[in-house]
DNA sequence: CTGTTAGCGCTTTCAT
DNA sequence: ATGAAAGCGCTAACAG
């Protein structure tokens, strides 16, 4: 029906090539879109693929639509791929960890590359044992993607391992070439933190953190020395594995220590939950005692038995923006570094409160 | 250097088709190794993927080696795939949430698609407003990727919107054409649940889970009907979003409606973090007065003011046999449903105890 | 204005 | 034991 011409009857399929899922028939091609219809394949191709300088009879275009329509053709994105060199599709080197931030990463970059027509396809990096970014270049280089998004959590090494002749952008961290970084304002993260603290008079601040060869971490340690510094606070700087368990050793060497800040900056949420059981069984009341800020929000925080002030960062905003600019550098744009400001905003809740009275 | 044959110096780049990217010369193609080593293309296709039945000279098939090693010779991806028919790649459709599961289930199915040579394209189902299976089979007849992930979060509606032309799998879900289901024991689960709380002589469970059409909160609820049951115990069901909102809300209700189970059961760590936060503004007392079990298992839960006491599912493994299982069908394979049992087993932490005594 | 043609890089029969 | 040649489905330069 609707297919009266050549290839489709006829002999029983002339050494059809390979799988042929019970029962589905061979996807359309152009070709069979244009037998169809009597006119050349160029033609349909040029028809269905909107080229501007062309005019055609409006009759012959609609007859061309309507068959592709019918047949439910599809273009063959490989065959397309492989003519522009171009596939179509990014690579996302992300590290597959429970905290929220990469989901929400994650969502952002799908939907803003779904929207530019670029599929995604995620690597994952293993959160022990990392690779260099150049262990992801053979994914251009074999054509499977056109570009790279690394967020793998470490600072790079400085070594250029080859990754630069492949476009990419690091999300969520510095890589080693300049131009090619798309970060979030970490420093304006902590300046939030200590500013919040600063008008509760707090004269003293911990921040436990991640690794400090992690670069968000790296960059939230410096903004803390500076900011603290700037307000006469004194600070204190802890790095931890970003897991619970932790944030729970941390806190509690800390707390057998002696002397312990007012306020507490937690990096990872993972964490959140190691220092604030680490908190509670050492009968430290929280906001009472110490004072607590997260710098991962999500929406459980407001249901612990004490809610949890955070600072929100614009994450969707990043992915988004990361994909804008990898499509960019795709594009033949100079490199140019990227910082999303905002929005960013501080979620008050009760783990924050003023410092206590002075011994 | 090392490639002193025709193709490398000569006239000026003869009309180089697109980007080269700021200093990276051409990828080196089969027919430059062919060329530099001085044999037929074919020839050095048959060695490189290492034809069985072929018979060269080991000097030779040592020249080829070098210089592809020499040149870094990347086999083209998308010529391969547009030859072969079959792109090397899946599509997994997955509901971003922050819910752990999704991020174990996408850990267990990455890795194993990359051991099995196969990448992994990512698409986002939106949470609100999810899409019909079939709405994803164009990446299947646009040669994108060769079968398809479908983890959507919905109970399918039972009529075919053209999904079954494609190779697919309904990951942790079952979907409406038999044999290409893979799911968990969640009546395992279940069980361990009903099993744990009557050897605590709770004689009432409550299940609260997500909405009803959601295939692993069915399944859940008829297991839970099911068991209860049998052991004679009295059991509630409540349907819920599957958040802390919808957590909160349903326990509130409850607390104020009279008669309070005395164990629950809690389908999302999202939900949980709601319940627990009403019990507590309600005063009731876990596990003293309510016990609580949570069906998603995550480390935070250790970390809690009270510990809570989860089934923990084999999510990677689902991930991993659903690869294994949606390549099977691209292999021709016939469907079979996967059932994946182990490991599975219940984490006892602090919040389910004895069922206070009877007033 | 539309058709012809070449060719993207690779695999795979077929021929030598 | 190796080479020749066809062709996957599409696009774009060039003809007519």
């Amino acid at each position: 029906m609707g297919n009266g011409t050549e290839p489709a009857a006829g002999p029983p399929a002339p050494a059809q090539r390979r799988r042929a899922p019970a029962g589905s028939r061979r996807a359309a091609r152009l070709v069979d879109i244009a037998s169809a219809a009597g006119v050349h394949v160029s033609t349909v191709s040029r028809v269905l693929n909107g080229d501007p300088g062309l005019s055609i009879r409006p009759e012959t275009i609609e007859r061309i639509l309507t068959t592709a329509r019918t047949q439910g053709y599809r273009p063959n994105a490989l065959a397309r791929a492989l003519r522009q060199d171009r596939t179509g599709a990014l690579a996302f080197v992300i590290p597959l960890l429970r905290n929220p931030i990469w989901v929400r990463l994650q969502r952002g970059a799908l939907q803003r590359a779904g929207e530019r027509g670029y599929a995604v396809m995620m690597m994952e990096e293993p959160t022990e044992a990392p690779r260099p970014p150049g262990a992801y270049r053979y994914l251009v280089e074999e054509s499977r993607a056109d570009g790279l998004l690394l967020a793998t959590a470490l600072r790079l090494t400085g070594t250029d391992d080859g990754v630069s002749a492949v476009p990419h952008v690091y999300v969520n961290r510095r890589g080693p070439d300049p131009g090619n970084d798309v970060v979030m304002d970490e420093a304006g993260a902590v300046r939030l933190f200590v500013d919040h603290l600063a008008s509760l008079d707090h004269r003293s601040v911990l921040l436990i953190d991640g690794p400090r060869d992690v670069d968000t971490v790296y960059r939230r340690v410096q903004a803390a020395r500076k900011y603290a510094a700037a307000r006469g606070m004194q600070v204190t700087i802890r790095h931890a594995a970003a897991t619970e368990e932790g944030g729970w050793d941390t806190t509690q060497r800390l707390l057998h220590g002696g002397q312990v800040p007012s306020a507490f900056g937690v990096g990872s949420i993972n964490q959140l939950f190691g220092v604030l059981a680490a908190l509670r069984a050492a009968g430290a009341g929280v906001p009472g005692d110490v004072s607590v800020v997260s710098f991962d929000e999500d929406e459980c925080l407001a249901f612990l038995d004490v809610p949890v002030t955070s600072v929100c960062m614009p994450l969707a905003e990043l992915g988004a923006a990361a994909v804008d600019a990898l499509i960019a550098r795709i594009e033949g744009s100079p490199a140019s570094d990227v910082l999303i400001r905002e929005p960013m905003h501080l979620i008050t809740r009760a783990s924050a409160g003023p410092a206590p009275a002075r011994h």
